[in-house]
DNA sequence: CCACTGCGTGGACGCCATCGACCTCAGCCT
DNA sequence: AGGCTGAGGTCGATGGCGTCCACGCAGTGG
């Protein structure tokens, strides 16, 4: 992971369509040099997969929801999160500190979809309550930080 | 928006990187009539780039903060989205129903960092307070939902 | 009936992805 | 010192791809 590296990674988070010719012209090396590069990120998981980032509401997604899951005391916390991995609408799910366990992000086509997940979530083993509050507008997201300052970290 | 084009669309949530040619064959059409209609799913909206998905830690974030926001009450709504949005730490930002007007994903390499980010969004003018949750693990974020139920809709 | 428009195909051509051969340099062993 | 070795680069070749253009073929309105 040196300079050239994070050039790429932000390069690529930038136009994930970018040519490999392209990159190199941008970096000062070979394309074949950046090919093996993008494919040594890509297999190391610094470079997890590439992505359309597309209108929600295009694809009849128009309502977001981000759900707090307080769990049972008692309930097993891997049990909750396989209950919520079976569920497409919930796009994001992060594990937290504090008093509900989960925050999730849903997206689905309606209010009424989204009544219907919660009462999936709510009905779920381990999970004790459900506090969701709606989106009205998304401002943006999984905005891309602009730099990576070289933060000191210990040389393998 | 037909059947083929949400399949384009699908198919490049799945993987931005794929070729035109690919494309094609997987949608049955030929090379420039997908490229032809991707460059539309682009210009209207509805593809709105292509990102690199990276591991967050390999560059230096490491840490994940949700953080709510109350407004002060007389507080400008715009001016307060103008100031966050200069803070390039703000991955995505969400405006609520509820007490909190935004809700904000953000990420930061160390806590410290977010302790500086909070101080900040603090002192912003329009801010009451905020309330910040640290995310102990992320899951998964913004995986692709499978599919699209062609959802009834107004023809243009 | 015919022109127009939208949307597709097929062909052509130059650029790109990708492979293999070779170069260079640093580190290390003898 | 000298040479081996491995990492990581360039260069050149070639087959496939992106992209432009001309054309075909509905469906539509005058």
């Amino acid at each position: 992971m040196d300079a050239i590296d994070l050039s790429l990674v932000e390069l690529l988070r930038g136009n994930a369509r970018l040519s490999y010719a392209e990159l190199a012209r941008q970096v000062g090396l070979s394309a074949p040099a950046v090919h093996e590069r993008v494919g040594k990120l890509e297999a190391s998981g610094v470079l997890r997969g590439y992505r359309a980032d597309v209108e929600p509401e295009a694809i009849g997604l128009g309502v977001t929801a981000l759900i707090g899951i307080v769990q049972d005391s008692g309930g097993d916390t891997d049990d909750v999160l396989d209950a919520i991995r079976e569920m497409p609408e919930i796009e994001s799910c992060y594990f937290m500190a504090g008093v509900e366990s989960f925050l999730l992000k849903a997206r689905v086509g309606t209010i009424a979809e989204l009544e219907q997940l919660i009462l999936r979530l709510n009905r779920t083993a381990g999970v004790a309550s459900t506090r969701t509050g709606v989106a009205l507008s998304t401002k943006w997201e999984n905005r891309p930080q602009p730099v990576t300052p070289p933060r000191p970290e210990a040389a393998p």
